[in-house]
DNA sequence: TTATAATTTCAGTAATTATTGAAATCCAAG
DNA sequence: CTTGGATTTCAATAATTACTGAAATTATAA
């Protein structure tokens, strides 16, 4: 296992900012390597490749497993374990929001709800519910938001991305025409727009 | 400067959440302390109500500031400076993208540029190239996507967001109707769709 | 200017986090 | 079962990051 230059360069920049995303320097070289990696591989591969001890792999496999971003198979008449990354870039796109949401969200999302649950006994704590309210109106509102576009499929996703602010001039469009609770017209098809529109 | 339980727990909780977001104990809780306050605190409140020494809070405020999350400010007769956290959610939302983004991510897009750059001369290089094309098409789709929607107003990022799966509905739908490339249809007020819908 | 309050820098130290090798555990083949 | 390779755990240590106090710098009021 000796790996390309491309390769090599590819795996010493995930170690690098794995610091930044919140992951350590082998967790991000060993699942950078996974990613360009063709065939599954296994632990002694991965700890010879980057030169990791074998007890630091197994640590940095823990811990992407924990992301849900590695995958374990076996090989047939091999009884060790080969991973890899699973290849829909799209699914790993999910799983990472979900991990993130569930990590650095949720936590103070709950703790914004417990604080804003008592009633408050001075001034001070009058400004700052408020505070914690706009704060969790707002995480609430993006999280909720970005987990049902999570929902959708590649196709789907692809197009509301590329459709990008145009969803605002339709938005902006439809403020114009005053629209409170029109009723949807027909269109020439015969079809009609959902409700919502 | 003694805090209340109430903001005592908001800012406990932002120095621990700190490092799962990429800042120390002390930005986080620096943040949190004037994000719950009313009035803009010099640093030397900030050291006393935080128990940190006073180069600490120089540094995290530092650091705040390169982040473009606080306001620095005099106030008259007093040469010391004071500072706050801006009020508007949106904004700080906005900020807090941006410098995520140009910190995580940029640096990421650029290496694979580079990476793609190159004709492969073996054929795990073909692979890999493909793996980090793949993955760089998603990340400049979402990132600019993304970039798209943070320029909207916060009325307008409301509506978007409260609109959540919708828009996928809304899709979906265009979708069966099959339209390609057709004319905008006049609707009954006189105005037209955008050309996109 | 000068004096002095305010702030920042920085080298030293503390605290935390990452990494290793050895020992323990697990687990499939015989 | 038992054996031996595969994997994980864990205590020791290396590396990194955070924090402090003293010194240096900056900036304002007199």
């Amino acid at each position: 296992m000796n790996l390309t230059p491309l390769a090599q360069s590819f795996v010493l920049h995930f170690g690098e900012m794995g610091s930044r995303w919140g992951i350590n320097r082998t967790v991000g070289q060993i699942y950078a390597l996974l990613f360009v990696s063709e065939k599954p591989i296994n632990a002694d591969e991965i700890a010879e490749a980057l030169a990791f001890s074998r007890s630091n792999v197994s640590m940095g496999l823990k811990e992407l497993d924990s992301w849900r971003l590695v995958r374990l198979q076996h090989l047939p008449g091999d009884r060790r374990e080969y991973f890899s990354a699973p290849e829909d870039v799209w699914a790993i796109f999910r799983t990472l929001a979900d991990e993130r949401r569930k990590r650095e969200i949720d936590p103070t999302l709950t703790m914004l709800r417990d604080a804003l649950l008592h009633a408050p006994t001075n001034p001070q704590d009058v400004f700052a519910q408020k505070r914690m309210g706009d704060m969790h109106e707002l995480i609430e509102l993006v999280t909720d938001w970005m987990a049902d576009v999570q929902k959708l499929d590649e196709h789907t996703l692809r197009q509301l991305m590329k459709l990008g602010a145009k969803a605002q001039k339709f938005l902006e469009f439809k403020e114009k025409l005053g629209l409170g609770g029109r009723k949807a017209e027909p269109l020439p098809t015969g079809l009609q727009l959902p409700a919502e529109f």
